[in-house]
RNA sequence: GUGGGUAUAGCUUAGUUGGUUAAAGCGCCAGUUUGUGGCACUGGAGACCGUCGGUUCGAAUCCGACUAUCCACCCCA
């Protein structure tokens, strides 16, 4: 296939067919952080490159192999943002937010730019819904983030899912237990894979969550840091775990939860799950508490957490849950002829200014064809115009899925027929509610609202 | 960056040991007389068989390279 006409790799396009799945958690996410008192914050695609390899580490994979950099045409280096907290944070420095009062809370959907080989749940342009929230040292900040990623799976019905937690503590506790972590792995240095062996120098930290048997194993005997944070830290660590606890949120300890961005300090989480393959992470985050004086700022202690929009697209296919469907169509208006085409438009335009979803034939067709439309469509309703019908004033309205057919006079037509249609809605509610009471309403209320 | 799999209509796939105009289902368009969809039937459009090169009288089929895509490593959301 030409070039031109084949999306750059890694890329995806979202199709007419399936865009109500995006707009349905996207919509979602953005309300159960809105109940947590996240507000919406919307930051640029590009950055200065500096802020990356500042925030997010030079010694990094993410900064060092996988950003989309260049030099614009006034020569500044550019890079197309590779994680959302960066930017968030630059423009909560920028525009003096740590004047207003403390916590700020703020939610982003964002897309993401990483030079890296896709595979399943893993793309160059991909998405992300993200919180942060600044200014809270308290443990009971820790929770309350953990806590929106914990909502939006329960509200989605995701189960098979686990939060792991784990600390990674201080700059000070760290450096403690980094050293007694390389001792450990030099001595049984000639046991690890290549890749760990590069690690030793770089980041011990990383060999720690390494796939490989033999450095599981090894990493199996490590000294655990927990074992080495400062009083602080593992008092922090505690109460966060208090704190779940008391909100019912289940977790576990992995010890070897080690993430691959720098800025993170104590507390670190991700949510997993065995349902994606080798993409098992679909939410991770933690506390950053150095990072907006990394930036420039003064000492603001913040956290929150990034969640790959399509991965969970991906985990909800897997676990076979069905998102509300695209809104339908309200009413079809056939139109056989000229005189009733005009008739048809002026109508649907009625229609929709009173808040319905209208369409009417555009291309000129058969009144078959036209059924059949509509029928593909999944129109509710269709209603036939031709010069018989605009002559006596009544048109004929069908309800495609019962087939029964109503009149309704065409000089208060969209009053009428918003009834007839609020009527039928209502009635299917309830059926529904006494058919299965387990149903979740808010889906249903998606599909015909 | 490293390894492995795959590449035939919009989609899912047939295509024998190389042998004429590459097949089917779904989808799309139209029709099965007069103004009403779903079912059925009929017809139609739609493929430079991923690209380039090689072997051969002859290649969708065999060989090579490239590209794309998928999966795993790595990394991460």
């Amino acid at each position: 296939m030409a070039l031109i006409t084949k999306a750059i790799k890694g890329t995806q396009d979202v199709l007419p067919a399936d865009s109500h799945k995006n707009q349905f958690i996207e919509s979602t996410v953005l309300e159960i952080a809105s109940e947590f008192g996240f507000k919406e914050i919307r930051t640029p695609v590009f950055e200065h490159t500096e802020l990356f390899t500042r925030s997010v580490g030079d010694t990094t994979d993410v900064v060092q192999k996988e950003m989309y950099t260049f030099d614009d045409k006034g020569g500044r280096s550019i890079t197309l943002r590779p994680e959302g907290t960066a930017g968030a944070a630059r423009a909560f420095l920028e525009h003096g937010l740590q004047n207003e009062p403390m916590p700020q809370k703020v939610s982003y959907l964002t897309s993401c730019y990483r030079y890296e080989k896709p595979q399943a749940g893993r793309l160059r342009e991909f998405h992300q819904f993200g919180i942060e929230c600044y200014g809270a040292e308290s443990p009971a900040a820790d929770a309350e983030v953990i806590s929106v990623g914990n909502e939006v799976f329960g509200f989605l019905g995701i189960d098979r899912i686990r939060l792991e937690i784990n600390s990674i503590g201080c700059p000070t506790c760290r450096k403690e237990y980094q050293t007694a972590l390389k001792a450990y792995f030099e001595s049984r240095k000639d046991e690890l894979c290549p890749t760990c062996l590069e690690r030793l120098d770089r980041n011990p930290m990383r060999i720690l969550d390494c796939k490989s048997p033999i450095c599981h194993e090894i990493a199996a005997g490590a000294p655990i840091i927990l074992d080495y944070l400062c009083d602080d830290c593992r008092e922090h660590f505690e109460e966060v775990k208090k704190y779940l606890e008391e909100m019912n949120i289940s977790y576990e300890v992995n010890p070897h939860i080690v993430r691959g961005l720098d800025y993170y300090t104590r507390t670190v989480f991700e949510f997993v799950t065995d349902s994606l393959g080798a993409q098992a992470a679909v939410c991770a985050g933690g506390r950053y508490d150095g990072l907006i004086e990394e930036i420039g700022g003064s000492h603001v202690p913040a956290l929150g957490f990034g969640m790959g929009i399509e991965r969970l697209l991906l985990l909800l296919e897997a676990q076979g849950i069905e998102l509300p469907e695209a809104k339908k169509c309200d009413i079809y208006i056939a139109n056989i002829g000229k005189n009733a085409s005009y008739k048809a438009a002026a109508l649907a335009t009625e229609l929709r200014q009173s808040g319905m979803s209208a369409q009417f034939d555009v291309v000129g067709r058969s009144l078959k064809a036209q059924m059949k439309y509509a029928d593909k469509i999944n129109a509710r309703y269709t209603t036939v115009l031709g010069d018989d019908d605009i002559a006596s004033g009544i048109a004929k309205v069908k309800n495609m899925e019962t087939g029964e057919t109503t009149e309704i006079n065409l000089e208060d037509f969209a009053d009428s027929f918003m009834d007839l249609s609020l009527q039928s809605a209502a009635s299917e509610l309830q059926n529904l509610v006494s058919d299965d009471k387990s149903v979740d309403i808010s889906k249903f209320l998606g599909g015909i609202m």
